[in-house]
DNA sequence: CGTCCAATAT
DNA sequence: AATATTGGAC
């Protein structure tokens, strides 16, 4: 295996194929600053590290929870972690008592360009009214993503989709209003906005609402309802979800793929170069999906040095 | 109860 | 700024 070492360059239409050969070593993986501690320690508590280090260790999420609605996470108190076994990854020695860090809390998920079309993708089939975060969790079938994950996301994403909707005509969608928001809404750009998602978000009505503003007076019946679901199970099974390290946290960890084809999670590592880009890497979108016909990523280079920050990216496999 | 949503915290 | 977490409403 060649390993290019600084390039983080991955092309070829079917890069997945073959992503654990760009795997750097793990040592490579880590920036000069970074020492390693064991895993369970950096996981088991926020370790003060005072020292200096920060500890950044690896650890598997088997995530059993996600999909599964019966599921039913602990809303009391503090934690509300979803434990699962540890990346013990000593095959020698250990064994023995390490202990499955409890009230462990999950890496932040960082949304990718390609997550986030799932996202949209997954909205857009479901129609306006349905789209919510359990079932967009469980049409985007991306393991290890939870509910609250798209909940956070979803409400990120009407916020966008309003402030859109506030500006008419002028210049193409790029358009903002002050530099800044043309910042932010790189990611959100890079997903196609389908066509009836202006104005009229917000109020469901259906088995929860909550203090919904207002609910749309009517309801214009667009699209049907898709089994998107039975597509969504058959095919498409590779979505990058990736995690998101900072530099200042000393929790991490990655979500694993407890089934599939591959019974290592793989993880890629670095921030992304500008330009680099990855070409067509989603999946061959069956019908379920094939709602937005446009040529897809594009991805962001990382911004300022200033956190140093360091992005896993990993497959799950994308089990409901 | 479970979930949604908006607000708030990190 | 981007996610996570919390709290109130159904």
């Amino acid at each position: 295996m060649k390993e290019g070492g600084g390039g983080g360059v991955v092309e070829g239409e079917n890069w997945f194929s073959r992503w654990e050969e760009d795997l750097p070593s793990p040592e490579e993986l880590m920036p000069l600053s970074q020492s390693l501690i064991t895993p369970h320690l950096a996981l088991a508590f926020d370790i003060p590290t005072a020292a200096a280090a920060n500890a950044n260790s690896i650890n598997n999420y088997s995530s059993s929870v996600a999909a599964a609605g019966s599921s039913h996470h602990h809303p009391t108190a503090t934690a509300a972690a979803t434990d699962f076994d540890d990346l013990n990854c000593s095959g020698g020695g250990g064994g023995g008592g390490d202990e499955p860090a409890r009230t462990l809390k999950r890496p932040r998920l960082v949304w990718t360009p390609q997550l986030h079309k799932r996202f949209v993708d997954a909205v857009a089939h479901l129609g306006i009214k349905n789209a919510v975060p359990k079932t967009i969790m469980q049409l985007m079938s991306v393991d290890g993503l939870t509910r609250e994950n798209v909940a956070s996301h979803l409400q990120k994403y009407r916020l966008y989709l309003k402030r859109m909707q506030g500006l008419t005509s002028s210049s193409s969608s790029s358009a903002a209003g002050s530099p800044a928001d043309a910042a932010t809404d790189q990611l959100f750009a890079s997903a196609p906005i389908p066509h009836h998602f202006l104005r009229g978000v917000g109020g469901v009505g259906g088995g929860g609402g909550g203090a919904g503003p207002a609910a749309l007076p009517h309801e214009p019946s667009f699209m049907p309802f898709v089994p998107v679901a039975a597509a969504l199970q058959h095919h498409q099974q590779m979505v990058a979800a990736a995690v998101q390290q900072q530099y200042h946290q000393r929790q991490m960890g990655h979500f694993g793929s407890p089934a599939a084809g591959f019974d290592h999670g793989g993880f890629l590592a670095r921030g992304q170069p500008p330009q680099t880009g990855m070409h067509r890497m989603g999946p061959p979108v069956p019908a379920a999906a094939a709602a937005s016909s446009y040529a897809d990523d594009l991805e962001e280079g990382a911004r300022g040095g200033a956190g140093g920050r360091k992005v896993l990216t990993l497959f799950p496999t994308g089990e409901d």
